[in-house]
DNA sequence: GTCTATATAATGATAGAC
DNA sequence: GTCTATCATTATATAGAC
C-alpha cells in the first residue's frame, strides 16, 4: 500500500491550473495524469466520477481560495480603500500579474446549465456581492454599488483575456491600479 | 454531382458559431457536422487540412468582419463620437447584445504560439489600434489613447465574460454605453 | 493508494460510390 | 460536392495485482 504521493489539496490545486489553462475539454485525462504526476487510475480512485468529479472538486476547492483571497479581505473590518487594496494585491497574485486566466472564464464554455454552471455562476456572483458592499461602504447607493461592482468585475475578467490575448501583463496591472476609483465613491 | 448546399461564407459563418460557443476542443468533428449541415467527408473537402485549416479560415473569414463593422468605421472621416457609436453599434449587434462570446477568446485556449495564437493575437491588435487612433483624434496624446484603447477592449472582453458568466446581458449593454466617455477625451 | 493492462466509446481522418 | 462506410488514434473508464 504505497502512501500518498500528494495531499488531496495539492492534487486539487494541480487540477485547478490544468482546468483553468487548458478548459474542460482541452484537459484530457492524460494530460491530467501528466500534470498531477497521478497515474490514471490513481485519478479515479480520488474521483471515481472522472472529470465531471474532478472540475466539482476543483470549484468546491475555489471557494476556499475565493473565501480567503476575496471575501473574507472584503468583509473584515477595516476602511474601504484599505480592504480593497488587500483584495488587490491576492488577485494579482493569484493571477500571477496576468499571466494566468480565470478558471469561473476558462470552465464557462463546457458549463451550459449543469451543475458546474451553476457553481460558477455563483461564484462569481458572490464575487460581485463582496465588491458591490464595500461600494456601499465608501458611500455608493444600492443600484450605483451593484454597477459598480459589476464593471469591476468586468475590468478584472476583461484585462485577463486582453493581457493574455496580446501579450501583454501591463494590461492587468493598471486595470488593478483603476480599480479603487471604480469601485469606491 | 450534387449542388453545393451553402457557400463558403455561409460554411465560415457556421463554424464561427461553432468555435466561438464551444471553443477548439469542444468542438468536435461530429458536432461542427450537425451545426453545419455538413456531412464530415464534405467538410474535409472544404478543408482538407481538417480543424486546424477551419480554424484558420474562420479567422480570415474574422478579418473581414473585423475590417467592416471595426476598422473601417473607425478610419473613415467624421467625428470621433459618431464613428465610435457606429462601431458599438456593429458590435452590439454582432455579439447579439451580449448573448454571445468573442472568438479571439474561445480561441485562445488552444491557442499557444501556433498560427492561429498569432492571428489572434494580431486581431485583437489591429481592433485596439483602431479605436486607438479615434482616441488620438479626440485629443489623448499617443501614451493616454494607446493605453484607452486597451481599456477599452478590455471593457468588451470582461462585458462579454461576465454577462454570459452571470447570465445578465445589462453588463455589456452598461459597457457599451460607457465606452465612448472610457475611450474619448 | 498506486500501478500496468485492458475494455469501450468517441474522435479525427480517409476511401470510394454517386 | 455530398454521401456511407470504415480506419486509426485518442479518449474515458475499469479490472486486478501489489
Amino acid at each position: 500500500m504505497p502512501a500518498p504521493l500528494l495531499t488531496r489539496d495539492e492534487i486539487l490545486a494541480r487540477l485547478l491550473e490544468v482546468f483553468r489553462s487548458r478548459g474542460y475539454e482541452g484537459a484530457s485525462m492524460s494530460l491530467i495524469s501528466k500534470e498531477t504526476g497521478l497515474g490514471k487510475a490513481s485519478l479515479y480512485h480520488h474521483f471515481p466520477g472522472g472529470k465531471d468529479e474532478m472540475v466539482a472538486e476543483v470549484l468546491k476547492h475555489v471557494d476556499g481560495i475565493l473565501e480567503q483571497f476575496v471575501i473574507a479581505p472584503l468583509t473584515d473590518a477595516g476602511a474601504p480603500e484599505a480592504k480593497l487594496n488587500t483584495m488587490i494585491k491576492n488577485i494579482d497574485q493569484f493571477y500571477c500579474g496576468g499571466e494566468k486566466g480565470c478558471v469561473l472564464d476558462s470552465l464557462s464554455i463546457k458549463a451550459g446549465s449543469d451543475a458546474s454552471g451553476i457553481k460558477l455562476k455563483e461564484q462569481m456572483r458572490a464575487w460581485i456581492k463582496a465588491m458591490e458592499s464595500v461600494a456601499k461602504e465608501s458611500g455608493c447607493d444600492a443600484r450605483e454599488a451593484k454597477e459598480r461592482a459589476e464593471e469591476a468585475m468586468a475590468s478584472i475578467q476583461g484585462a485577463l483575456v486582453v493581457a493574455r490575448a496580446i501579450d501583454n501583463k501591463s494590461v492587468f496591472q493598471r486595470a488593478l491600479k483603476r480599480l479603487p476609483e471604480q469601485l469606491l465613491k
